[in-house]
RNA sequence: GGGGUCGUAGUUCAGUCCGGUUAGAACGCUGGCCUGUCACGCCAGAGGUCGCGAGUUCGAGUCUCGUCGGCCCCGCCA
């Protein structure tokens, strides 16, 4: 770089620069030879200025410029000046004005980039991951990038500001037995031992609370080995809370200034507050999920009562077995053609129904259905009304378990409403889910799981129900849900010793393996542990949400593929038997190529 | 663990259903011309292990089997 020292950026030249001398350094973005004048688009992290080489203002450099090729690293001195009229491109925010070279140094030169960096051109992700370096050169990478930390800037000044202090937690810790699986690390210095990367510093920041600390946060990586998916990473950053002397109402209020705070400060978006609150009963009553998407209509709507009646004998058994009928009004879709109800019955059973019943509603009332003649007339009545149905309707009926039921209509609901474009896109609609089941029984190891994990409290007035009817105790835990994805997650702890042993009991951990396991945490509960609750939230996924982007691979910097690896570093790898030998580890797969 | 989908030039894709000449297009790249472009333009050119392996066939990008990889989903994710 010589002497040259950089002024400014690519997007601070305005008409303010004009007739001064600027430094720029970034990288050529894009070149236009014609022979004897050359443009070359010059783009640094900020932005992209237009620099003109003319041999009448500086003969060398454009000669010199005729060898630029698109990334090559490069460094010119020149003097802003006002574009000729009619030349401004107002696509760019420096697009009035232009830099008129008097000095160019290559700075570096590049290899043909293996992908266009353009926006609109798509590339396929292996090969963006594996020149992941490039891919972020991209303007939206990063703007995604910047917007990220923009939100975690705003974060950590809304709570800077509301006292609580940042605190880091160990990433070596210990396996738990509830919950995902865990990413293990062997000890070298304890043979046969391992430590377990954190899901999350749940236990830690309880534990902070009975120190005292009061108000803690964190912005953490967590770690899951679990299957991945477009918003599911092995490992993921949290922003993680915990406060002391609160209950569930003061958190709600605090998380809604802060996210207030956030969209305000990142996207200038203003939020209106309290956020609409839902029980999960009622969640799972009017949107068959947990976190529903509150951007438009098309809720379930219960007809178990009309359907147990009626001469459809697939309802009558259902019904009989406990199950349940529930139905969706699809208000005005009717002219679905029967093509698109047999994609949606193939969706519908992907989901796990048997079928998908259906009842077009036309235009005397009269329904043109599969299964209308199973129907007295007063009983199609009754479905209508309850459904608010018209003509031009279309009902699509569900019938199975409960749980399969709203599996099934909830995500039928998602999908008519992408089909139809009934969800706007720009909307953030935020919704709180509360009073969730503290367990749930779990089939495959017949016992009770902890719904969020086992440090959750349970509902005071549920408390008694813990030994006799697990199943009906509400927990003090409360989500928050964007636009249909679950983007936050806490509760009320259990500060109590008594009640900790009852909940490890339900959950079938007995004395000693609680001990054993979370005996620091019984002991701690014993010695001054405070109230206390807190909530964590998926940095990735919210940010995914404010880009508008559809996967958290987008704002992740170096995200790893559906098979957990990086292809850039092409990570994880094999390492040496002495490696592993000193970890006291003896592998018992064949040795492969590679494998020293 | 399971279902789906894709893999052809540097990139994005067509060709595969129904096997048959030298595997095409666009963008990009290379060279030449060009003083107002901004998706610059014009002319010329180079560029392919059709993911990999086996099989069927006179003949395979195309059919079969296997395998590797990307993505989406179910299970899983306290």
């Amino acid at each position: 770089m010589g002497e040259l020292k950089r002024t400014h950026d690519c997007y601070s030249i305005t008409e303010e620069s004009l007739e001064t001398e600027v430094v720029l350094m970034g990288w050529v973005h894009r070149r236009r030879d014609h022979g004897g004048l050359i443009f070359v688009d010059l783009r640094d992290r900020k932005g992209i200025t237009q620099v003109v080489f003319a041999p009448e203002v500086d003969e060398k450099s454009h000669q010199k410029a005729h060898s630029l090729r698109s990334e090559y690293v490069i460094a010119v001195r020149g003097r802003v000046r006002r574009r000729p009229e009619g030349m401004e491109n107002p696509k760019i925010k420096t697009g009035m004005v232009e830099v008129a070279c008097l000095e160019l140094r290559i700075l570096n030169t590049s290899k043909t980039p293996p992908f266009p960096l353009e926006e609109e051109k798509e590339v396929s992700e292996s090969v963006r991951l594996k020149y992941r370096y490039i891919d972020l050169r991209k303007p939206h990478m990063v703007e995604n990038l910047t917007l990220r930390h923009s939100v975690c800037q705003a974060m950590r000044e809304f709570l800077n500001q509301h006292d609580f202090l940042e605190i880091e937690t160990p990433m070596l810790t210990r396996s738990t037995p509830e919950g995902a699986r865990d990413y293990l690390v062997p000890s070298r210095v304890n043979p046969g031992r391992f430590y377990a990367l954190p899901q999350s510093p749940q236990l830690f920041k309880q534990i902070l609370m009975i120190s005292g600390m009061e108000r803690y946060y964190q912005i953490v990586r967590c770690f899951r080995d679990e299957d991945l998916r477009a918003d599911r990473q092995p490992e993921f950053t949290q922003l993680d809370m915990e406060l002391s002397f609160v209950n569930e109402e003061g958190i709600m209020d605090l998380i809604e200034g802060l996210i207030t705070h956030v969209f305000s400060r990142t996207l200038g978006i203003e939020l209106n507050t309290p956020f609409p609150r839902l029980t999960y009963q009622e969640a799972m009553d009017r949107f068959g999920t947990d976190r529903p998407d509150t951007r438009f209509g098309l809720e379930l709507v219960d007809i178990t009562d009309i359907a147990a009646g009626c001469g459809l004998k697939v309802f009558n058994t259902i019904v009989e077995k406990g199950g349940v009928v529930r139905a969706v009004n699809a208000k005005g879709m009717a002219d679905l053609s029967r093509k698109d109800l047999d994609v949606l019955t193939e969706f519908a059973q992907s989901f796990g129904a048997k079928g998908l019943a259906w009842v077009k509603i036309k235009e005397d009332r009269s329904w043109q259905s599969p299964i209308a003649k199973f129907f007295k007339p007063e009983e199609q009545e009754a479905v209508m009304t309850r459904l608010s149905a018209a003509p031009g309707d279309i009902l699509f009926f569900g019938a199975d378990s409960r749980s399969t039921v709203d599996r099934v209509l909830g995500e039928l609901r998602l999908e008519l409403a992408r089909r139809r474009n009934l969800i706007p896109e720009k909307d953030f609609n935020f919704v709180w889910v509360t009073h969730f089941p503290l367990l749930e029984f779990d089939e495959d190891e017949g016992r009770f799981k902890a719904l969020h994990h086992p440090f959750t409290a349970p509902s005071r007035e549920d408390l008694d129900l813990l030994e006799e009817d697990p199943a009906r105790v509400r927990s003090r835990a409360y989500d928050l849900v964007l636009n249909g994805i679950e983007i936050g997650g806490g509760s009320i702890r259990i500060h109590q010793e008594a009640v900790q042993k009852r909940v490890f009991n339900a959950l079938n951990i007995g004395d000693e393996e609680a001990e054993e396991k979370f005996g620091f945490l019984l002991e701690a509960l014993t010695l001054g542990a405070p109230p206390h609750g807190g909530i964590a939230f998926g940095l990735d996924r919210l940010v995914m949400l404010m880009a508008g982007r559809e996967t958290i691979r987008d704002v992740i910097a170096f995200p790893k593929t559906q098979k957990a690896q990086c292809l850039m570093t092409r990570a994880p790898a094999h390492v040496s038997m002495a490696q592993l030998a000193e970890l006291y580890l003896r592998p018992d797969w064949k040795q492969e190529e590679g494998q020293t």
